[in-house]
RNA sequence: GGGCGUGUGCCCGAGUGGUUAAAGGGGACGGGCUGUAAACCCGUUAGCUUUGCUUACCUAGGUUCGAAUCCUAGCGCGCCCA
């Protein structure tokens, strides 16, 4: 099979179930990917996240291209060479943290403006020069330049944040040649169907042009814009016609959500892949998931309970360590307790997209939602 | 035995006459975290019959309209001298 092509297990159902072949090695959906913003997956080494069954890490083409240095990660041999992982691998462009966290800002025609965090650098970015950027970095997926837009936001913001994003989809498909490397659109329009379709159209066109062209296509495709204050009900009125509204072929990605009723509901409109700083951020500040909903290990009530963290999990944590000791190592600000806690969250959100996958293979996804709205665990999130 | 210093809420510690139920830390308790500038951030932390009242800055007296803050004595602790 050639590279960044899915296997199409069960589409007919509108949970789904692919294979995608990357030049690190093949990934099965639905699947969570863990965050690994700085080249790493913080609290979790490579060999952890290989006994986790972990298989694609996201980094972060903001950060890592201003610290190190995109040029230093290209010349320890990739990003996957410099973190000692050769699985596969997704860069974010950074868009994301441009628009969020650089206040100086400026947005022309070509492209746009701003200012380093780390020490104020002015830097400039046009999609070309950002697929230069993650094509330095080496990932085996990179994503397309984009403006997600806040929530709430004016209709016409978002309006605009959509043709953005589409002009910069085009000119990173243009730009991107890396051939061990694919690139995903993504689409944007916020809370408004309208939009989100004409997103959606837009990527096609693009992508049709592109063929037609004699150019690549899109291996995939972000779903951004949600999960950015909302309440995920509202996102639900909307995602699925999203997501069957893109090609069936290949992955849907929504970008930035980790919770786990919110996976769940996602695969059954047709998501595929997911991402999100939830169980790993949550775990550094003392917060398990587990088979009962939310548990803030920092509560006293666990101070003398001696049983597994989650009895219904077969994580390492669970398996080796006890309530009252995670909860003396997160009130004791030991970094062990947010490492065995983003061991054993991550191995949550996995399995759960592994029971998920299972479930849709044997045509009994719905029974498998039911089965998880019913369930305790479906209520904190 | 003498001299000097010191004693504040669970702990450390600021405050040297009124806007002080008492800064700031820590601890404790609770909440949050969603394409990671987060091992972080935010609350609460004397009691009660809670738009107010009571009790509170080692103890007991005193000065003052008013004291954690000034005075006297005692007790504890620290350093120095003998």
């Amino acid at each position: 099979m050639a590279l960044f092509d899915c296997t199409q297990e069960a589409l007919s159902a509108r949970a789904r179930a692919l294979t995608y072949e990357t030049a690190h090695g093949s990934f099965q959906t639905p699947m969570f990917m863990p965050v690994g913003t700085s080249a790493t997956v913080k609290g979790v080494t490579v060999g952890q996240l290989r006994d986790l069954q972990s298989h694609v890490v996201l980094a972060n083409t903001y950060h890592l291209s201003l610290r190190p240095g995109a040029d230093v990660v290209e010349q320890a041999g990739g990003v996957h060479r410099f973190m000692s992982y050769d699985g596969p691998m997704l860069t974010d462009s950074g868009g994301f943290q441009v628009f969020s966290l650089a206040d100086t800002l400026k947005l022309d025609n070509d492209g746009l403006t701003f200012r380093s965090i780390y020490d104020g650098t002015k830097v400039r970015w046009t999609p070309e020069a950002n697929m230069a950027i993650q094509q330095q970095l080496g990932a085996d997926i990179a994503m397309q330049l984009d403006q997600c837009a806040p929530y709430p936001a004016e209709k016409a913001f978002v309006a605009r944040a959509v043709d953005l994003s589409a002009n910069w989809a085009r000119r990173c498909l243009a730009a991107h040649d890396r051939p061990d490397q694919t690139l995903f659109g993504i689409v944007q329009g916020g809370m408004h169907l309208d939009l989100r379709l004409e997103s959606v159209r837009r990527l096609r066109e693009i992508e049709d042009e592109s063929l037609s062209g004699g150019g690549h296509r899109f291996g995939g495709f972000g779903i951004g814009g949600y999960s950015v204050g909302e309440d995920h009900d509202i996102m639900f009125e909307t995602l699925g016609q999203v997501a069957n509204a893109l090609p069936e072929d290949r992955p849907r990605y929504l970008m930035g959500v980790g919770n786990p009723t919110t996976l769940v509901r996602a695969v059954r409109e047709g998501v595929d892949m997911f991402d999100c700083v939830l169980p790993t951020r949550t775990a550094r500040m003392g917060t398990a998931f587990s088979s009962t909903g939310r548990m803030n290990m920092r509560n006293a009530k666990y101070t003398r309970d001696f049983g597994p963290l989650d009895p219904a999990c077969t994580c390492p944590t669970c398996q080796n360590h006890s309530r009252s000791y995670i909860r003396h190592l997160v009130k004791q600000n030991e970094m062990l307790g947010g490492i065995l806690l983003s061991v054993h969250n991550l191995h949550y959100l996995l399995d759960l997209m592994r029971r998920a996958r299972e479930a849709v293979l044997a045509n009994s996804y719905e029974e498998f939602y039911g089965a998880w709205m019913a369930s305790p665990a479906a209520k904190d999130y």
